[in-house]
DNA sequence: TTGAAAGCGCTACCAG
DNA sequence: CTGGTAGCGCTTTCAA
């Protein structure tokens, strides 16, 4: 089923039939109605690819993100596709469950496809795909993109004030002994947010101790991290946790010992997803507008007017949010 | 940049890289070297749009979803996209936010792709677009599609012992004034399930009393319903809510109000996503395997062998989880 | 306002 | 083992 028989059908040629798909130029109403009479007849349904091949442009932008399950990434994702609709653009999304293989096969992918755009929201980037990307000629984003690559556009969060913010109550509550609650991404910001939260512990008084743990990015890995966490006798006051979800998954173990929070153990989460003010208790968390980073990836992307930018850096700053799941320390 | 640059430069035909490319049929291990370079010389990314074309063949299914922000969705979905990467397929989703105009849309886009398979798992279906994804010649396969489509591939949920096993337990531990939380899907097996909790209801005692309160499906919908249930001097003792995460809302604004799950009120959920298990209380909830249901969609699209089934209905069983949000009714 | 025809980039078939 | 080439289905000049 093609143009040509929709065009047979309708008794004129093929250009024709393109024309009132399109709505191009202007077509005689009695021809556009034959034409159309034909498609429906017909059930046809236009290539999409030949239609890509032919016009040379995508009217579709590719997000990748790394874990698309936490709603952190499902939240941005969702505001880059209402606005790319409200563009006349269709987003089609790779998730990458933080694998560097997959993320490489997603990028190739993209590429592939000749997408309008392409953003990356994920903390396993490598810089030889940064190149890559880069060099595919089209309009890129990326979400954090650590190390030293020039021109690109980058929308890179300030975690340390929201980190600083996070510890410095908590110190100020009383806390003494800390833990940490990461999640095994090699690479990339949460990192980043481990080494800032270590170095401003040490900061607030050289003499607390801190101890890490890390799983996946889910809330079986935050309770799992947890449970490695309070193994071994060590008893933070303080579980910092390097997302929501994760902090969730801490509240069920801590539960499950019998510590209550915040009154023997405070816990707290990053990005404000909507799940921490519903968990009991609600966390006490760092807010990261995720709306804004999807409307600034889809202006990157499709611009309303203009040529998209080129070597900009967004910088998105968090914002403490104080709840019910830290307090004092205990004895304090 | 395209086959011909990469062939010239090659000194080979575009037939002899596709072969590399492809490695379909044997090409001299040298010649393939020199393809390779001039691939890799020329940052060279196959066209992905012209492949399909002249191939005719996609190797990627489409999969239309009601609300992939409910992990309940999501679930499915990960399993669908793991199994098919094993069989050397893409999957592109699609989101349609319970919205019938976004279903028809996205069903358009996934006939238009040309997808080697397309599945549809929503409640907002129209027959119109059954027949219209029949008549696509490609595999398919519907989740819940009700209505007397002859042979269509529908994989059905039998909500009846799930929810009757609910009412059940709840009418055994006293309970005998009801609130149902529902969401706004016009149609569907949503209201399939309300429509099941409120027979069963009075079946077991045809004095009971039930009212119902629906909004979207998402935590804040939850808890806006369970609002909306308690408002007004209605006092139920057993909450059941269509699924999982609405029920954590109703969680949420149940605490509010200073009433304890399950001391004053039951609640329960439908799905048995994780959350369920990591909120507080841990909700009593019907466990719908996910997994056997992604793997059915991908047996129907990308069949591992022989052709695709064809009119086959695959019924899926419920089983009942008892957690803690629910126990006796007050007083009893 | 419409038609004819030249590609878009790639695969696959037929020769050699 | 390799090259030539006819499409795949559509858009887009260029003429009429």
């Amino acid at each position: 089923m093609n143009l040509e028989e929709v065009a047979r059908r309708a008794k004129v040629s093929t250009a024709t039939v393109s024309r009132v798909l399109n709505n191009a130029t202007v077509v005689k109403s009695s021809t556009r109605a034959r034409v159309l009479k034909a498609v429906q007849e017909l059930k046809y349904h236009p290539n999409l690819h030949a239609r890509t091949l032919a016009g040379g442009k995508s009217r579709t932008v590719g997000v990748i993100m790394s874990n698309l399950e936490n709603p952190y990434f499902f939240d941005i994702y969702k505001t880059i596709e209402s606005r790319a609709h409200s563009r006349g653009h269709e987003v089609v999304v790779a998730n990458t469950d933080y694998r560097p293989e997959q993320l490489a096969a997603s990028v190739q992918l993209m590429i592939g496809r000749r997408m309008a755009g392409i953003a990356t929201v994920v903390s396993e980037m490598d810089s030889a795909l940064v190149a890559e990307l880069q060099e595919s000629q089209v309009p890129v984003v990326f979400y954090d993109a650590r190390g030293p690559n020039p021109n690109i556009n980058n929308i890179r969060l300030n975690y340390k004030p929201g980190v600083e913010r996070v510890v410095e109550y908590l110190h100020s509550v009383g806390h003494r002994r800390f833990g940490f609650i990461g999640h095994h991404s090699v690479l990339g910001p949460l990192n980043e947010r481990q080494s800032v939260v270590l170095e401003t512990v040490l900061r607030y008084s050289p003499s607390t101790e801190v101890r890490t743990a890390a799983d996946s990015d889910t809330l079986e890995g935050g309770r799992q991290a947890a449970r490695t966490l309070f193994s071994g006798g060590y008893a933070p006051t303080a579980v910092i946790c390097v997302n929501d979800i994760m902090a969730v998954g801490a509240l069920r173990e801590l539960r499950e010992h019998g510590l209550r929070v915040p009154q023997d153990v405070s816990v707290t989460g990053f990005d404000n997803v909507k799940l921490s003010e519903f968990c009991s208790p609600a966390l006490t968390t760092v807010h990261i507008p995720r709306e804004r980073i999807g409307n600034i990836i889809c202006d990157c992307l499709i611009p309303e007017s203009g040529p998209p930018p080129v070597g900009r850096e967004f910088v998105i700053d968090p914002e403490f949010v104080l709840r019910e799941s830290t307090g004092p320390a205990p004895g304090v």
